[in-house]
DNA sequence: GAGTTTGAAACT
DNA sequence: CAGTTTCAAACTC
């Protein structure tokens, strides 16, 4: 291209006296030197921006840069004042702080001093920044400079000049925090973060939030072979070191107890040279070791900061949840903000602390008020990461220990007898654990599993509830009604389940009961739709005319068709699911008015409002696997039917209402697929199966309907609906029922 | 803060 | 697996 343009530019006329003109000359010179110029610039960019998740990633990312800010100020009244002090230079100080994200990543395993460092240039935004921007962008969290080679590692150097330019002006307030991050290492750590984000709220370290946990991120991330790596102790400790040091102390690490050791012997003169510093650390580092207890404590760092109903901190909660996918944070995101919500308070986690001098303290004499008030009225709950028991007999080394049970070692508050949960026991702690888990794997194991994954692991079809909480074992509550803390589900904030085994369950938070009402209701509603859709299919034979290609809603070319099997749409809908609208409303939402939560749901339908579209709304607050099966003429599948006999098809066998998901297919391969409309002259009725033929006939009201059988289909059972053809099909064992032989428009 | 209640954990 | 005991948190006063 070059080339030619040179051609255009060089040849096309004679040579005439305006070529020896300088103008002539220096245009003539000067253009494909631009060119070539131009390229090298965009081509570094771009290799950046390829490594570089896409702009709706970064987004978030460059966010939680600045929202960290904002989540170490949430607790302070004066948080406005807070950010007029430190909104110097606000995106600059981002992408400041973000650099020494950057550095950190690349060396904080190779100088701890340099760690130390790195976070304290913050107020004065180099030259480097917006390149630093660039390589932070990646919300993949991969230090760039290591990926992107030599331009990225020169961009890295530069920052590092920049910020040791910075270091002999910097203050000393967020030495601690780069070191500090040391302490958490495992991606699964997430206790860790609650404890860390715990901290953050509790006013220190205002500004280095968002470094140490990004850091947390981005080693996690990164740098999964120093996971396992003993934790660095950086030499001249300040107060911070000690408060550190606590909470490694208080860190039950059952993997790398080897590693630990030479930590534990140091932690321990810790302890005996400092109690007071570990009396002010009662935020707790989880155990390492303790991956189970990290999937439900996945959700906890984020239930800090969602009390502040900041869309910020959403985004920064996102940030926090490294490993968790993005629907899985929204997931939690969404189950944290409604537990902000119903319970304000209680999702602050925090702890007192002994204030430490820091640049920013004075912000945050108010916000440690705060925090004490909020320290009262929070509940340690199933949740929390500060556990302080109050054991006398146990020895802290049983379940009946809270500190055990979570995982963690016993300090300075507890008030424990005879306590071996120490890590001057820690052979014992892991012994002890050991035989515990060997008598019950998850005996460590979060007892509320918010992950929809997780509860699909459960055996039990109530289980199955997408985006809902549950007690993974369920309560057995017989005096308490499940109205108190006793209750371990109510504790939890989660409503009773069908692993219940409670008695006259009132939990405020979905009682059991509510179990068999959401059934019958989902009954209901699968009848009323059954009779809407084959009132819809019989308007379709009066008219008789041909489908629709025509959708009014338009839709992704691709879509999942979900076909529900009739357990899970009809029988296993808890009653959380009602609560889980499709924005805000939460499963702690109490339950004690079903028909009002399916009140307020109604406005969020986007499409058609009848009945027969609020099952299927429901269960389509799932994990996006499970997409609602929407025609586009805004018809809903109605739940599949289920014949007053299951037997004879795939209904007979319960397979724990598990969803058949049919992936939609391209076109041309859709029909061969699903070998429809094979025979579009099949007789009126033609059924083969009975189960069919009986419910069409009934639902029907007496109008023949075109069925005809088609062959070879996948087994499953159910109603659904073909995105390319826009008919509706009934699956029954291995056959299927072209149910729309005649689409019509869908009704309003 | 002491005593009671409660239900999970541990034990048999 | 069921019944009992132990235990510590939650609760009440």
């Amino acid at each position: 291209m070059d080339n030619s343009q040179k051609k255009k530019i060089e040849t096309p006329t004679p040579k005439s006296k305006f070529e020896d003109s300088p103008v002539f000359n220096y245009i003539n010179n000067l253009s494909p030197i631009e060119a070539v110029r131009s390229i090298p610039t965009v081509q570094t960019f771009n290799s950046l921006s390829f490594t570089s998740p896409p702009p709706v990633f970064t987004s978030p990312h460059a966010s939680f840069h600045r929202e960290s800010r904002f989540f170490r100020c949430h607790n302070s009244v004066e948080r406005s004042k807070a950010l007029e002090s430190l909104d110097r230079s606000v995106s600059t100080q981002e992408v400041v702080v973000a650099s020494g994200e950057v550095d950190l990543n690349k060396e904080a395993t190779l100088e701890d001093q340099e760690d130390e460092t790195s976070c304290d240039r913050v107020d004065s935004p180099g030259p480097g920044d917006i390149v630093t921007q660039v390589l932070l962008d990646p919300s993949g969290g991969a230090p760039q400079g290591e990926d992107d080679g030599s331009s990225s590692q020169d961009v890295s150097v530069g920052l590092r000049k920049i910020l040791d330019a910075q270091k002999e002006s910097g203050t000393p307030r967020l030495m601690a925090d780069a070191d500090e991050l040391l302490v958490f290492r495992s991606p699964n750590d997430s206790e860790a973060f609650g404890c860390l984000v715990d901290k953050i709220s509790s006013s220190e370290r205002r500004f280095c939030a968002g470094v140490k946990l990004t850091k947390h991120r981005d080693i996690t991330k990164d740098v999964p072979a120093n996971d396992n790596q003993p934790l660095a102790v950086v030499p001249n400790q300040l107060v911070s070191n000690l408060h550190r040091g606590s909470m490694r102390r208080r860190c039950l690490d059952f993997e790398v107890l080897g590693k630990r050791k030479k930590d534990i012997a140091d932690d321990d003169q810790l302890a005996v040279g400092d109690n007071k510093a570990e009396s002010s650390s009662k935020c707790v580092v989880p155990g390492i070791g303790l991956h189970l207890n990290a999937i439900a404590m996945a959700s906890r760092g984020i239930k800090i900061n969602t009390i502040h109903e900041d869309s910020a901190s959403v985004e920064i909660q996102k940030s926090f949840l490294g490993s968790a996918t993005p629907v899985q944070s929204q997931d939690i995101m969404r189950e944290t903000l409604d537990q902000a919500e119903s319970e304000p308070g209680k999702g602050l986690a925090v702890e007192e602390e002994t204030p430490k001098p820091l640049v920013f303290e004075e912000l945050n004499q108010d916000s440690l008020q705060k925090k004490k008030q909020v320290r009262k009225v929070e509940e340690p709950g199933e949740g929390d990461s500060c556990k302080r028991c109050n054991c006398k007999k146990s020895k802290c080394l049983k379940l009946y220990c809270e500190c055990f049970a979570a995982g963690v070692y016993c300090i300075e508050p507890c008030s424990c007898v005879d306590c071996f949960n120490r890590p001057i026991h820690e052979d014992t702690v892991l012994a002890t654990r050991k035989q515990i888990e060997s008598r019950n794997p998850l005996a460590f194991a979060p007892k509320v599993i918010r992950n929809s994954d997780s509860i699909m692991e459960t055996s039990d079809d109530a289980s199955k509830t997408p985006a809902s909480a549950r007690h993974k074992r369920g309560c057995n509550c017989k005096k308490s009604n499940c109205l108190k803390k006793y209750c371990e589900c109510f504790q939890s904030g989660v409503g009773c389940s069908i692993n219940c085994r409670c008695e006259g369950c009132k939990n405020a938070f979905g009682k059991k009961d509510a179990y068999l009402l959401a059934i019958m209701e989902s009954k209901q509603e699968e009848d009323l739709s059954k009779i809407q859709q084959n009132s819809d299919l019989s308007k379709e034979v009066e008219q008789n005319h041909p489908s629709s290609d025509q959708p009014s809603t338009p839709l992704p070319p691709y879509r999942h068709m979900v076909v529900h099997q009739p357990f899970l749409s009809k029988n296993r809908l808890p009653p959380t699911q009602f609560f889980l609208g499709a924005g805000s409303s939460s499963f702690r939402k109490p339950d004690g008015d079903l028909a009002q939560a399916r009140i307020e749901k109604k406005p969020l339908e986007t499409v058609t409002q009848d009945k027969t579209e609020i099952m299927p709304e429901i269960l389509s607050n799932t994990p996006i696997t499970t997409v609602k099966a929407i025609s586009p003429n805004s018809k809903r599948v109605s739940p599949p039917h289920i014949g007053s006999s299951e037997s004879g098809s795939i209904l007979g066998k319960r397979t724990n209402g598990r969803k058949l998901i049919l992936r939609a297919q391209p076109l041309q391969n859709a029909q061969s697929s699903f070998a429809f409309p094979a025979a579009s002259s099949a007789p009126q009725q033609s059924v083969t199966s009975n189960q069919p033929a009986k419910h069409v006939k009934k639902a029907s009201r007496g109008r023949p309907l075109k069925i005809r059988k088609i062959e070879n289909i996948p087994s499953g059972s159910g109603t659904f609906w073909s995105p390319f053809t826009d008919r509706s099909f009934e699956v029954f064992g291995s056959r299927v029922y072209d149910r729309s032989a005649t689409d019509s428009q869908p009704p309003q």
